[in-house]
DNA sequence: CGGCTTTGCGGCGGCAATGCGGCAGAGGTG
DNA sequence: CACCTCTGCCGCATTGCCGCCGCAAAGCCG
């Protein structure tokens, strides 16, 4: 039995499409159009995480996150537009666990929904909390989506992070382009071998847009990639 | 002996009641009130981690952590406030390698501490694989695709890599030809037998480079090669 | 010492792997 | 609908590697 998330957002498209997402990866989901039948529904059938879009008709997410947090600490995710930062704070100070800003791929959500979930889980103290990456003076923080080089952050997408997070984890170990494959979709996807070397190709760039010296990627010719440490 | 952890605060109850908790867990601490006392006693008894609050009179964490980056790795444990999420980035971008928000349990502490030093810990888990050859001065990981003659590394290409690796594996045992084929490329394939001895030419170079005396690849007239223990 | 075979070595052409710009489609936004 | 970002892939240029050739040197044998 896969683990209840309830999804509350007024958008029907949102709710469709981001529902398919988590049920293809096994979760439960319930559905909510507003504020107040969540509440009920949540009462009925109580979920293990919850996603709130923050701006909604009649009851938005924070008042929401307010009722919900007064009877239990379910871990609760928002969904913010992209220019209110202010909400991002407030949402964060007021008890959510992590925030998305719109868009947002289906893929980085189902990433921090399993974040959440493994911080939430009681134990286990080993995997609690941030899982950084600091290899010199490059930094990653998977939960947060962060990475910067030399202290200025590189802005990269969801499948360049996990390339670079995968490289970057194990620095010296080499890498095939099928493992970064994995790293990266999971297995059992079929893709041309050369996508990898366009991430490749991108990251670098990225990266050199910052710092031009950059060279911690490296090739094997035949073999793959490798992150080489300071 | 155990781990030495500095410890930076200028909160006498955090102070005393976290460097208890440590102490009976086996760690060294240091206490330090504020960041310059911190910084002159790190340089007089190093530690292998520091644990910082990022607000401080005087001198910040922030300022202490870029203070301590510019001479050393030493691995660093932020302790912010809850409300200030924009702290907790700017840390991460500044190169601490975790942060914990207060209130904290003593538990996730220690947690977090031993997640680090684990992180940190350099021969840890995947430094050297099972799969090391290590023949006198030569040493080789195929896990890292490295080879090192003497401590310099040398970089072969897969084929040679193969190669030397079936040679020095067995050192003292005679390969001929056929075999060494087998271990490059996997058997049923058709090459010239003289294709082996460009690779061993290469081979040698690549290595003398480094060394003009290296002569542990010994032919063997009418028979093949052997890789001579030192 | 000759004659033969085997090996060392420089080099060269072919080819596979890679870097890179760019493009079009998918998905989502305004 | 126009527009954006992300992404997978294509085509071209470049690089690196490899198999082989030819010649010189060395080894084995009579």
């Amino acid at each position: 039995m896969g683990t209840r998330i309830a999804l509350v957002d007024d958008d029907q498209n949102i709710l469709t499409s981001v529902s398919l997402t988590l049920e293809a990866e096994g979760f439960e989901v319930d559905c909510y159009h507003d504020g107040e039948t969540a509440l009920r529904g949540l009462a009925q059938r109580p979920a293990e995480l919850a996603v709130l879009d923050i701006k909604m008709p009649r009851m938005d997410g924070m008042e929401l996150l307010q009722k919900i947090r007064s009877s239990s600490a379910l871990p609760v995710i928002f969904l913010t537009s992209k220019d209110d930062e202010l909400d991002e704070a407030l949402g964060l100070g007021m008890g959510a666990d992590d925030y998305i800003t719109k868009p947002f791929s289906q893929r980085l959500l189902l990433a921090r929904i399993r974040a959440v979930l493994r911080r939430a889980a009681p134990g286990d103290m080993d995997t609690y909390g941030p899982n950084i990456v600091r290899q010199g003076e490059l930094l990653m923080d998977p939960d947060r989506h962060l990475c910067s080089w030399k202290g200025s952050e590189v802005k990269l997408t969801v499948t360049e992070f996990l390339i670079l997070q995968a490289l970057a984890s194990r620095p010296g170990m080499v890498k095939n382009r099928d493992q970064l494959m994995d790293a990266a979709y999971g297995e059992s996807i079929f893709l041309d071998d050369r996508t990898i070397d366009s991430h490749i190709k991108r990251l670098r760039r990225k990266i050199r847009s910052h710092d031009s010296e950059f060279d911690h990627i490296e090739t094997l010719y035949g073999i793959g990639y490798k992150y080489r440490a300071s």
